[in-house]
DNA sequence: CCTTCTACATCTAATTTTTCGATAGATAAT
DNA sequence: ATTATCTATCGAAAAATTAGATGTAGAAGG
């Protein structure tokens, strides 16, 4: 039983004519007499009684006639669901590391609301790795890395920015005016870094193993936030993105350390697969994060 | 959009991979592809987003899975209803000439609602040829006649038998007991008959025409229970069908007149058009009639 | 009563659509 | 690294749909 049968069956029945309906329909009637025909066959009963010139719909063909225009409502009504404008309306799932999340969520998220109050957005939180997965398994509809400078043809990178990193300890430190550190100058400092493995630590690390340096941080903690309060009332340092310390940085509450040899690109990236289907909702929501997240 | 899509698209969505549908609904799975690309091209959007080697449903897919469903499981309930036996119910327009109307109903109605109380019937009246007419235009299911013996190879007939007839009197009339009367003896009393142009009153005019004589009855009327009861109270004479006149010879109100040359030969006749559909209960009225109605 | 018109069924042939099989491209699994 | 697996795509084959011609038969009109 196919739509095209149906649609031709209901025309039959209205215009009580398989002719009238051949010509509405753009068949010719020999058609339409086949796929009334078909319909017969394949429910194993007659729609129409054809005595001399007159058709008359059989009892099955009453209930057929019900629930064909059923069928063809349902149809009708998918396809003006398509038409309205969809723009607005939709879900999306982003990814991003903590402290982008964050920053993110409080920043602009309460304006990106008021202006597309219809477009839903889960945010949840990963390394970097996890992230890839996750566009590669269309689990996140688009990720934002703190990592080095990634690459690859499968992935569209819809805006990207160095982001300038500096070690930071309290203003009060010891390390306050000092001119032209080294490395070498604060490897043994108790740090409060990132965690293991993570966007801009693991680069950081890697970046010490070329020198065959290492650091055992004495606390390991995702949340930003807490680094920098933390550095700001203690003799810890540590060293993060410039728009996380930014705030006390401002306060005079942290300060940076004038370290030399460590220039370290750490890059933040917004990033889909390649193969994503771009919503109205999804392409509104990138634009606005281009142009607002980046624009600091 | 055709129903098989839309279940080659429902079963994808549900196993999540083209290749597993294609198996299941004995598809390749190139046709599996070709299919969902048919419906993704007519509906102008993208149901599933392909990223590596997961499928996923778009919004719209999701969309349509949901209309998709409701679409099947109404083909499904149709085709449900369909198999469900309806043998006992339906309606049926019987029409007769009066006299076999209030015949059937008062002697057989209430017992075929006993036995079909589903199938409804509708009772009515109309001589011979409006009758044929209403089988050449379905407005008939099916006809009982009582008239010259018909045949035409557009009617079936379900059942016939010749009726008796004779010409009756009231038993104290001063034919009573007469043998081997003629129609000339007779000719000019005063005669009450059933209508003009209706069943046996046709044939039984054209018989008389045939020897050049002619009746012109004191009383005309369809009724044959009013005939009776009138000729069995006067001196009034009826030419009419044993069936109708049986329940007053009986009881010895009438008796019949021994007219010997003048046999006229009137069948009951069971009626449908050779094109009629046969729905379960229509048999079933028809071989009920075959059986009870020409019994006696 | 005869002719013409209209309506549906059926047959054949043409066309269109659907389907398959093979292959490619790419990821996942081992 | 090699083998599985998954979807897209292409060309050919198969199947289904469609149109056109013809047949039958009643309806309409003179």
């Amino acid at each position: 039983m196919e739509l095209r049968n149906l649609v031709t069956f209901i025309n039959v029945a209205e215009l009580g004519s398989f002719t009238k309906a051949a010509a509405l329909l753009g068949y010719s009637q020999s058609t339409v007499s086949f796929q009334i025909k078909q319909l017969e066959d394949e429910l194993g009963c007659l729609l129409f009684e054809r005595i001399n010139h007159t058709i008359t719909l059989t009892e099955r063909g009453r209930e057929l006639i019900s629930y064909a225009h059923q069928i063809c409502a349902l149809e009708e009504e998918f396809k003006e669901n398509l038409k309205e404008d969809k723009t607005y309306s939709g879900h999306i799932h982003v990814v991003t590391p903590d402290s982008v999340c964050e920053e993110m969520l409080t920043a602009h998220y309460l304006d990106f609301h008021r202006k597309y109050p219809d477009i839903s957005i889960r945010f949840t939180t990963g390394d970097s790795g996890v992230m890839l997965d996750m566009l590669d398994h269309n689990e996140a509809d688009v990720i934002m890395t703190l990592d080095h400078r990634l690459y690859n043809k499968d992935y569209i990178i819809a805006k990207e920015q160095q982001l300038p990193m500096h070690f930071v300890a309290a203003s009060e430190s010891r390390f306050e005016g000092l001119r032209s550190l080294s490395i070498k100058d604060i490897i043994n400092e108790p740090f409060v870094l990132t965690e293991c493995g993570q966007g801009y630590r693991r680069v950081f690390d890697r970046e010490l193993a070329k020198r065959s340096l290492e650091i055992t941080p004495v606390l390991e903690i995702g949340r930003t936030d807490i680094i920098t309060s933390l550095v700001a009332e203690s003799n810890l340092i540590s060293y993060l993105p410039d728009f996380v310390t930014k705030p006390l940085i401002k306060s005079g509450k942290l300060c940076y350390l004038d370290v030399c040899d460590m220039n370290i690109e750490i890059w933040k990236q917004l990033i889909y697969h390649k193969n994503k289907w771009m919503s109205k909702s999804l392409r509104t929501f990138i634009d606005y994060v281009k142009r607002e997240e980046f624009s600091d």
